[in-house]
DNA sequence: TCCTTGACGGAGA
DNA sequence: ATCTCCGCCAAGG
């Protein structure tokens, strides 16, 4: 990019007064984190290049983090790329690793093998 | 307006 | 394996 214009889009809802054309940024994201299959994980810089933004791994993270409370989507399966899950809270960063236990993902210490678990589409 | 802080990541050292 | 730097970008202070 060039480092110029590129707003807007600021919280959510109003994209039909420009074109129409294609999904939001969030959306895409969502589209994409929903084909992660179950015990397999993929890493924030990942998601971000499969919706087709290279490098905006934060904004990823940022999307995932508003998230609804009881969210369907497979948030869970999202770690980063040491492997480790990226969650501060202890609760959720606990809920998150029972999650990923729960669909068979093993844990070495605090990371997740990536070359065993990563999802490759 | 500037600075800091994040559910980040890759290249170097 | 750890630590910096740097890219990226929205929210808050």
């Amino acid at each position: 990019m060039s480092s110029k214009h590129n707003n807007h889009t600021s919280s959510a809802q109003s994209d039909e007064l420009e074109g129409a054309s294609q999904p939001e940024p969030n959306q895409r994201i969502w589209q994409v984190v929903a084909m992660i299959p179950e015990g397999r994980v993929a890493t924030y810089g990942q998601i971000a290049a499969l919706a087709g933004m290279p490098r905006h791994a934060r904004l990823v993270g940022r999307t995932l983090a508003l998230l609804p409370k009881g969210s369907k989507l497979p948030w869970h399966r999202v770690i980063n790329a040491a492997g480790r899950i990226s969650l501060r809270g202890s609760d959720s960063h606990m809920t998150q690793r029972h999650r990923l236990e729960r669909e068979g993902i093993e844990f070495v210490g605090e990371r997740v093998v990536l070359k065993q678990y990563r999802w490759q589409p």
